[in-house]
Order: structure tokens, then C-alpha cells, then sequence
DNA sequence: TCACAAAGTGGCACTCAGTGCCATAAACTG
DNA sequence: CAGTTTATGGCACTGAGTGCCACTTTGTGA
């Protein structure tokens, strides 16, 4: 028989964060350690035939665990994209006041971009997992629309549109989407290299109409 | 012990859909039923706490049958959005070829999102149940998404960019992030009426940058 | 009209996701 | 070092999703 003695829903999103102790390094570790584990499973054997099972053992935790880490397998992968979102925002708050908003926001963009091209796990790889699968995709779309809030408010800060919030998430999502399809364009054409793929992109939307 | 015989997946979404059949009837029938009983369940208890079990038994169909019509309870989500984003290109595929493109494009959108605001269930619910959830969001976005293609070769279809379908892709995913945009604005906004934030968002876009 | 084929339905069993609960282990505090 | 706080693992349970099979309904041809 089951016992529900609290309402309060668990939620692993809350990150300590705060300081550096030991278990906050410990808890980082654990979960960049569940990271790689589960992009490991799932570009070997795909995202679906991955169990959390098999990731957990593969990180040398209980299947327990790691809900302790992460709500579910999707929610591992739109808090990649999370991250992603953070550090284009981070990059885009700190370029210049006196620069164009479009253009800082453009750059930062493909700063972030270049930066994890030449770094991390195949990152070719893992968008075509992503575009494959109707629940990976609209997870990921879902964290990207995320970004749109924080862009969002760093345009308002910049005076565009005058500040008007509403056109700002606007002109905020514009780019999100007009990113996304240079990456799709990228995924199916695996000729041109992805960085000239989003200019374009960006070049059309300032072009647009 | 469960042994595999099959390796193909099932694959409800493909629909007979072909002749007026009694077998057809029948099965457009229960699908209504289905998607009625579901969507009465989502509205009054939320989505999550409707069980399929209920939604079934709502319907009048076993559990079994349930999946026979829909992959997934997010699945009835998408059937919708899809059924919308077709309804788009029928109506956006019927307007005059001498009108300009991205109007007849915009006008296609109105039209049916005003046909569907008299219409059915209450949409600003199910809206609000969509915008909460990031599994619901998600399947939305990815169902938009979906939108592209067909709305891109329209254009195309229209010489539009002389037919470049990279740029009517992403012409078109443009389009419908203005569109999702303005819903977004209009669930947060109850004034304002949805048409005029539709209206407004393609105007901002026509005008961006 | 009737027998046979084709397709739909329900029930059962099974795997996997996700979560509450509790006992235990590890880390922090004074 | 003792006591508190937090992390972990294990267990049990609900719900999603699917293979399989028996049974019913619909379609078809003689």
C-alpha cells in the first residue's frame, strides 16, 4: 500500500550551487558523471533503447539516484540546452552597450557556437538524435524557447523597440527560430560548416521581407 | 517472459482515412470519442492525474484500444496542432497566386484561427494547459514545427526568394513563431483579442529590423 | 445468404518510467 | 567526537506503452 504524506512535487531542478563545499563538488561530479553516461548510451545504442537502468549502472549509481539528479531522460537533454541558452545570455550581456543589440546578440550566438564545436562530445550526433525523435525535439525546442525571456529583457535593457517588452520576446524568438533552422539546415547538409550556415540565417532574417 | 516476434513498431498514426466505409466511419468515431473524452478529463482534472485508464473508460473503449488510435496521451496534442497547421495550408494553398505571398501566408492564419475561436472547445483553456506543462509545450512546438515544410514549398510554390527552400523554410518558421508569439501574448494578456496580437505580430515581423 | 478472410477489440502479462518511504551512509557543525 | 543534516540505495507501487492471443465485427465472393 502507498503513503502520500506531502503534495510538494519533487523537483531535482533546484542546483545547490551556492558555494564550493565538498558535497557541492560531489554533487556536481555525480551529475556530470550521469551526464556523460547517458550521451554515451545514447549515441550507441539510441535515446529509447537507453534505460535509465542501464545509465545509472554505467555511472555507478542507483536507478534511484538519478531522478535525484534528473526529472527524466529529456529533462537530461534540455538541461544542455539550458546551459547553452545561459551562456549565449552571459556572452550577450557583456558585449558592448554602444554596439548594435542585433549585431551583440548575433555574435554572441555564434561565439557560443564555435566555442562548443571545437569542444565537447559529437555535437553533430547528438542534434540528429534530437531531430529524429518527436519528443526530443519538442523537448529541445521547449528549452530553447526558454532563452527567449532572458534575451529578451537584454534587449529591453538595450533600448530596443524603446523597451517594449512584448516586441522585444518577439524579436527574441525571431533569432531563436532563424538559429534553429541554420541548424537544421547544417544537419541535412552536412557540406557547408555551421557557423556560415547560422550567419546566413541571421543575414536573412535582418533582410526579411 | 515476453517474446518479440515483430521488430516494426506500431504506428497508429497512419490513418485508413480512404473510403466512407462503415469500418471508417466506425473508426472516426471512436477517435472523436477518444479525443473528446480526453480532452474533458485534461480540462477538469489536468493532464497529468488523466490516466489513460480514465480517459478510456470515458470513451467507452479498453485501455488496449486507447493506444490503437494514439500513440501517447501527448500524441492527442499533436493530432490537434496538426489538424490546424493542415487546415493553414489548405486555406493558404487556396488563396489567389497574384496576392503577394506572405499576406495571403498571414491571412491564411487569421482565417482559421478565427474559425476556430467561435468554434470548439475553449481554446484559452487548453492553451493554458499547453503553456504550463514543458512535455505539452514541447509536443506543441514540435507539431508547429511541422508547419514548415509544408508552408515553406507554398511559398516556393509562389516564387517567393525564387523558390530558394532554405529561405522559405526559414521564411516560414518566421511565420509561425510570430504566430506562437502572439499566443503566448494573448494568453498572458486576456484583454486584447488574439486576432489583433496575431495581427500585430506579423506586422512587427514584416517590419523587423 | 452464408462461409471465409480481414480488421478491430479486449484482456493479460511484461518492461520501463517515475515517485513515496524508510533505513543507512556520508558530510557538515560545534 | 557526538549530533544534525543531507545524500544514497532499496523496495514497493502506479502508470505508460507494447506483444500476444482469443474473440468479435466488418467486408467479400460464391
Amino acid at each position: 500500500m502507498q503513503k502520500i504524506n506531502s503534495i510538494a512535487v519533487e523537483v531535482p531542478v533546484a542546483e545547490p550551487e551556492d558555494n564550493g563545499s565538498l558535497r557541492e563538488r560531489k554533487h556536481q561530479l555525480v551529475r556530470r558523471e550521469i551526464e556523460d553516461a547517458a550521451w554515451e548510451l545514447f549515441l550507441s545504442v539510441g535515446f529509447d533503447k537507453a534505460t535509465i537502468e542501464a545509465i545509472s549502472r554505467n555511472a555507478g549509481v542507483s536507478r534511484r539516484t538519478f531522478f535525484r539528479y534528473f526529472q527524466s531522460k529529456e529533462e537530461l537533454l534540455s538541461a544542455s540546452v539550458r546551459d547553452f541558452g545561459d551562456r549565449i545570455a552571459q556572452c550577450f550581456a557583456q558585449k558592448p552597450r554602444t554596439m548594435d543589440a542585433f549585431q551583440a546578440l548575433a555574435e554572441a550566438m555564434l561565439a557560443v557556437i564555435c566555442e562548443e564545436m571545437k569542444d565537447e562530445h559529437q555535437p553533430r550526433e547528438m542534434l540528429g538524435l534530437i531531430f529524429e525523435d518527436p519528443n526530443l525535439r519538442g523537448r529541445f525546442l521547449w528549452a530553447m524557447s526558454q532563452w527567449v525571456p532572458v534575451l529578451s529583457q537584454e534587449l529591453a535593457r538595450r533600448k530596443v523597440y524603446r523597451g517594449d517588452p512584448a516586441r522585444c520576446d518577439l524579436a527574441a524568438a525571431l533569432y531563436c527560430t532563424a538559429f534553429d533552422q541554420a541548424h537544421m539546415q547544417w544537419f541535412r547538409e552536412p557540406g557547408r560548416d555551421l557557423e556560415t550556415q547560422v550567419k546566413r540565417a541571421f543575414r536573412q532574417l535582418r533582410e526579411f521581407s
